[in-house]
Parts: C-alpha cells; sequence; structure tokens
DNA sequence: TATTGTTATACTCTATAACTATA
DNA sequence: TATAGTTATAGAGTATAACAATA
C-alpha cells in the first residue's frame, strides 16, 4: 500500500497536502480535504507505517505481526488450547488453523493432545519457538522502537498507549 | 474481528488480561503479556474499533470508509484523473477502478474524458454524490464523534491526531 | 517510449457453514 | 446437545504484469 506519493507529504494542521511529483515545475497538489481531521484515517495511515517499520525490523526472521503476537501469547500462556489463544488475539478459530499450521512445520510450537480434554490442542512453544521469540523481541527493540523512540518522546508514547487502548476497550 | 471476548478486558497497566467467560467461576484469563507494550497492536485494536464505529454510523448510506475518503477528495479535487485520487489515497491505479465502478453506478461519481489528455478520466463528483457526502459528514459528527469525544478531551484528541500524523508521515 | 485506464490474476485477511471427534 | 479442531469456501484488500489507447 505505499505508493510513491506516501513519501512527500507536507505538514499544514488542518489541510493536509500531497505533492504529485518531486521538484521543479510545482505541477499541482491534491487536497485531502476534511479527510485529514478523521481519527480512522489517522489511524489506518499510522498503523500501516508501524507495521511496516515492524516487519521489516524482524525480516531476518520472516515473522508476521500476526505470527509474533501469537508466540508472545504462547510464551505467556502454557498449556492453553487453541479457541483460547485464537479468542485473545481476536483470530477466527478456523482462520488460526492454518497460522498455526506454519508455526509448527517451522518448528516453533507444538500442538498437543489434553488428557482432560482430548477435543482440545494444548499448545506450547517449542526451545526453537522461545529461541525465536527472543531474537524477535531483541530486533524489534533495537530497530523499530529505537526508531520510534526517535519519533516520539516517552511520555509521548505512553500517552498515546493509553489513548488507543482507552479507544479500543470503550469504543 | 470482533469476538465476544474482545468486551470484557481488565485495565491493568503493563499485563492487560482477557476473561474467557463473564462473571462466576473465575475460569482463567489470558494473559497479552508483552504484546500490550507493542504500540503496532495498540493501533491496530483502536483502529479496527474505529472503523468498526465509522461504518455503524454511516450505515444508512452504505459507505465505507475507503468511498468516504473518495467521496472527500473528489469534493476537494476537481477535474483530477484516476490516477492522481487514487496516489493521493494510497490506492493502486488497477484496484481504484472496481472501486469507482461501484460509485459511479450508485451515481455518486461521473468519469470524463479530458479534453486536455484524451487517455485520462476526470472525475467529478455528481449532485447526488455531494448530497451523499453531506449526509455521511452529518452522521460521522453526529454520531461517531460524538462517541469519541465522550472518551477523549479534544485536547488529547488534538494530540492524538499530531502524534499518529507525525508516525505516518517520518517513520 | 511513457502513461492512463483497464483486465486478469494471485495472495493475504476475514467471515461463515458444516464436518468429526469428543464431551 | 454442545464444544474443539478442522475443512471448504467466499469476500474484501492489496499486489504485479500486461494490454489498448493515447501522449
Amino acid at each position: 500500500m505505499d505508493n510513491a506519493s506516501r513519501s512527500q507529504r507536507r505538514k499544514p494542521p488542518a489541510r493536509a497536502v500531497i505533492k504529485r511529483e518531486a521538484a521543479p515545475d510545482r505541477v499541482a497538489a491534491i487536497d485531502v480535504g476534511s479527510l485529514g481531521d478523521h481519527l480512522g484515517y489517522a489511524l489506518k495511515r499510522a498503523q500501516l507505517r508501524v507495521f511496516d517499520d515492524f516487519i521489516r525490523a524482524v525480516a531476518p526472521l520472516k515473522l508476521s505481526p500476526a505470527q509474533f503476537s501469537v508466540l508472545i501469547l504462547l510464551d505467556a500462556n502454557s498449556g492453553r488450547n487453541q479457541a483460547e489463544i485464537a479468542a485473545a488475539l481476536g483470530i477466527l478459530r478456523p482462520n488460526f488453523v492454518k497460522l498455526l499450521d506454519e508455526l509448527e512445520a517451522r518448528g516453533l510450537c507444538r500442538r498437543t493432545r489434553s488428557e482432560d480434554d482430548r477435543r482440545s490442542h494444548v499448545l506450547t512453544l517449542t526451545d526453537k519457538g522461545r529461541a525465536t521469540l527472543a531474537k524477535a523481541t531483541r530486533l524489534v527493540a533495537d530497530k523499530h522502537d529505537k526508531k520510534l523512540a526517535t519519533l516520539l518522546r516517552a511520555s509521548e508514547r505512553a500517552q498515546l498507549m493509553a489513548v488507543l487502548d482507552r479507544i479500543a476497550r470503550a469504543l
């Protein structure tokens, strides 16, 4: 979704503007109009950029944000089944199957039939999964978070997280 | 993407927690672990909620956020062609075709062959398109923005928009 | 040669119904 | 009868290649 024009924005507060070409003969500009005042638009643009930067940061490990989030949840929650982990991430159970197939095929996690309830698959991180999660966490801290830190002061980031959380919980 | 469990979150700062069932026998909770500290995760959850609320607000008009954004840009930029509008929205030209087909079929906008450059289609909003945009803008203000205003103070929202904009431009 | 709109295509995400095996 | 994991499938959204008309 990242087009060339994406990286050529100006900064006016309400009426942001996009150049169609780089420098010389002032070709004309597109006015985003009132779109610049819409929270959803601002959220989506920021989210796409942040995901894109995240993906670049962990590129050596070939981990998508979704895969990374699964590894974190498996690490923090031992002995849970697919339905529980999927629900916690807002992933539908049918869609979680392929995601897990991939992680298991790469030896990052394991499905084990539960003794208590033989319908359930208990999910556990393998040693390789834990190691991969550790590497990913390191890459995210060293590259992604470091870059964000140059953009946002700690207080701004904390305020941002608090507000986003409030929106996600209460809207 | 909205599961039942989505609406049952607690509020601890670092280690947010999700209940699997409603009230009585405290069934167990899933720990999102360090995921709660990741900006991308917070942005995505907030964005999905905001889009969902936006869609509900303009439901009578059957307008998606993408369609709404096109109407705004056509209103603010007369006489532009498809490539220009698509680029400004980060939509690829091939994908913009179907989007416009739909809007044109509904009588909201019009494609006209340009006299200057007969390859181009000049895009214009129809009266019906302008009326629909006006109705949508009203619905968003009266429902969506009003609900957001109960969650965020004006200063918080302004700060949020500024920070999101900074991320989208500079990351 | 390059660009505009377009078609075709493919890959990812998301969403629903229905099957099986268990409970 | 209900639930966990699964399959199949369908719909959006997004990405690239290539073609006809035009520049």
